[in-house]
This record gives C-alpha cells, sequence and structure tokens, in this order.
DNA sequence: ATAATTCCTATCGGATTGATGGAGATTGAA
DNA sequence: TTCAATCTCCATCAATCCGATAGGAATTAT
C-alpha cells in the first residue's frame, strides 16, 4: 500500500518540481494549501524528505523548501522506499531490504517468494524508471486521461 | 503488503495442490505442520477461503479441507484479493474497487493515480497470468533458484 | 523587536494485524 | 452408544502502524 505519506510526500515533490514562480523555495504552507494536504503532517512529511536528501530548506523569513536534485535526477521509487520501506509486497522478496520469512524453512526454493520477486521487479521496473520530473508532467499530457475511469 | 494471512493462505492451498496421497480431504493439523503455521490462525483463513468458494470441507473424523476447484483453474489474484483485498497499491488506482482519494481535487489527472495504476496492471499481469497449480509447481522447477538471494 | 518560517519531540486515537481461547456441531468408528 | 477427531463460530487480545496534532525552540529577513 502506498500510505498518506508517500502520497502526500510525492504530490508536494510534484508541485516543487512544476513550480514555474522562479522562487528559490516554497513554504510549508503553500504546499500543503496546493495540495491539499494537512499542514502539521506535511511538515513532518517534508522534515524526512530533507534528511534523506531530496530536499533543502531555508529557516526564517521567506524560507521554505526547494528539490536537492534536478527533478528528472529523482526517481520516484526512492521517494517511496523513503517514505514507505521496500518496494517488495513482502520483505522475503526485496532485492534492498532482504528478510527471511521466520516460518519459511527455505526461502531460495519457496514459490509464493519467488512469485512476489515477480511482482517486485515489475513494480521496480515501473518506478525506478519514472523520475520526478517525468511524474509532474504527466499531468500535462492528458493522452492517457481517455480511457480512464472506475 | 501481502499479509500474513494471505502467504498462509496461498501456503496451504498450494499444499492441497500438490497434494498426491489421494485423500479426498486434508486435516487442518497436518496443513498447519506442513506449512509451518499456527493452527489456530490457519483455522480462520480456512474458513474465510471457503467462504470465499475456493475450498471445500468435510466435518467429523476423517475430515478436512480440499480445493473447491482444479488448482489451474485458481489465479493466484484471487485468492490474494479475497484475503487481502484489492491488488492495486492505492484505492484510486484499483479496477475491482474504484475508490477516490477525499483530498484529490480531480483522480483523472491525478499524475500519482496515472502511475500507480501502471503498477497495478503489472501486478494483476503477473498474478491473474499465475494459478495455484503454476505456483505450487514453481518449486518443483529449480531453474530459477540461481540467480536468487539477498 | 517582530513576524514568518523551519525544526524537533512528544503524543494520541483509531484501525489493522497476527494470534489465541473456548464452546458448539458434525461425523466416523469402536 | 459412546468417543475421538474434526470443522464452525464468536469473542478477545496485545502489538503495531497510521494519520494527525500540539507546543515550543531556533533561525532569518525586515
Amino acid at each position: 500500500m502506498l500510505t498518506q505519506r508517500a502520497k502526500y510526500g510525492l504530490r508536494a515533490m510534484c508541485i516543487l518540481a512544476a513550480d514555474t514562480t522562479g522562487r528559490p523555495t516554497l513554504p510549508i504552507h503553500e504546499l500543503a494549501e496546493r495540495g491539499h494536504i494537512p499542514q502539521k503532517f506535511l511538515e513532518a512529511i517534508l522534515l524526512d524528505l530533507r534528511r534523506h536528501g531530496f530536499l533543502t530548506s531555508r529557516r526564517g523569513k521567506a524560507g521554505g523548501y526547494a528539490l536537492a536534485r534536478a527533478a528528472a535526477e529523482i526517481p520516484v521509487s526512492e521517494v517511496i522506499r523513503a517514505l514507505d520501506g521496500p518496494l517488495a509486497p513482502i520483505p522475503c522478496a526485496s532485492l534492498t531490504a532482504y528478510q527471511p520469512c521466520t516460518d519459511c524453512p527455505d526461502p531460495p526454493s519457496c514459490e509464493i517468494r519467488a512469485l512476489m520477486r515477480q511482482v517486485r521487479d515489475a513494480t521496480a521496473r515501473i518506478l525506478d524508471g519514472t523520475s520526478l520530473a517525468q511524474l509532474a508532467a504527466e499531468g500535462e499530457t492528458p493522452e492517457e486521461s481517455a480511457k480512464e475511469n472506475a
């Protein structure tokens, strides 16, 4: 599951990536407002993203947040890993955070693990291959919007 | 996340699918033992799977559980949906259980939703395309086992 | 100084998850 | 008929996670 946390974090970073105002930073209250995100909650999320090196910040009046790197250099997968943890549906199928099941007699021969590894790989392929820049741009290219809904 | 619940359920169904003893049913205690699953917990899971139509059961002495359909006719995706809910990482990206985010101004143009829809589709492609029979057989074909681990 | 802002820690209620206990109901066999 | 094995059902529990908020300290431009 993508938590609210990760969803809010991505949304805020998209706003930063798509910002055209030319201002060096955007304050939390503006990100919260534009992203429909509870401000206090967003505060904690942005702090976390800064500690992970995705954002830079300025304190004091006229302070705020900005992306630490170019949006094209930030894979969505990294942001999600930072906020929600490993992509794999089960720890024994994770590459970046492998943890064997305590109840599994032999992980290498576990059928469920092999299948979940496939799911993980497919997910990682998509999310590693999508940068924040692409994500932020997606809203502007309404190609897919036709075959959407329910 | 794949919960313990779904993992245990799949594992038990694999044992049923792979069973060669010729017995019409297997009792819970045997499934629990062979699958390293807490028996009482498994009890609740099997009951749930039965209610969803995946299993049949017999009470009384020499009773137990059996698959209600051929293993080849049971997609893994359905079992997971029954035990864990929708496959999509976020409800607004689900086909079978669509729910819009309350904080999203316009789902059709939501970039995050579009991306998560891709993840959902990739996941569904794998899990819809894998039957319980295939899952149960996977352990016996050790092709993939070489490039495994960590 | 003052106002605007980030930073930090603590906390909270609610839901979910994994798991267990115990009391029936049913069945086959001795 | 009795008994043991088995599924059925309901209730409950502790731990964890999740979303969110409170309150204050530090920093900075004006």
